[in-house]
DNA sequence: ATTATATAACACCATTTGGTTTCGTGTAAA
DNA sequence: TTTACACGAAACCAAATGGTGTTATATAAT
């Protein structure tokens, strides 16, 4: 399921995926285990898994027969990066509201 | 195109439309100046602008015969949101790091 | 009045996405 | 040694995505 890359944006842009990440933040789990919270078959999530995983921002090894994700949450520091940039153009209205307060008093 | 909603998250998955918001970022400008910064046509500039005015993140107004376009960055407020939750688990590390290097002095 | 421009509205297309079901295989439990 | 279980791989599908080109319309410039 799809050969090319995915990155970090893509992988976060579906809900479910983005549930699969809250899901392993409290805890790792096996694919059944994941997918016993959603009503959607176990493939579906193995490849959600999938999409993650070439995003780097989860990893799976195998025990048994069964096979244990975890989070890895690094790679969204680029999302943070991004971000970042974006945030001098919103949040600094609230210090140019706060600096005619200031001028108010 | 695309009659449901498209959210944020969705919205900057697409690198085209990354590099649409930096250009909007800069400065207002009309469809066709912001089509003259790509590769592909008008029309799938005008396309991706729609998605990202359904994701509240640019709104166009007509002036005489051209549509201009600017940023509107509040709703990335809730990619900052999403994202505050997972820094815990990996910006933390420095913060236990901190603590070892404290404990060693 | 005519012509050029900027965009909107369509119709269309290939590929990707998000899902399914089926079948095969390795591992654990009876 | 059967049987049950967790997963991988494959084939398939409808809808969404990211593009194209054509045509129509309103506005601006000659």
């Amino acid at each position: 399921m799809t050969a090319v890359k995915h990155d970090v944006f893509q992988a976060i842009a579906d809900p479910t995926r983005r549930a699969v990440l809250q899901l392993l933040s409290q805890k790792q789990l096996t694919i059944s285990e994941i997918t016993a919270h959603f009503p959607i078959s176990r493939t579906a999530i193995a490849k959600h898994l999938g999409i993650l995983s070439e995003a780097r921002l989860v990893s799976g090894e195998k025990v048994g027969r069964e096979k244990i994700y975890h989070l890895h949450p690094e790679p969204l520091t680029e999302l943070k990066q991004w971000l970042a940039y974006f945030e001098q153009f919103w949040e600094n209205k609230l210090s140019i509201l706060k600096h005619v307060v200031e001028d108010d008093e």
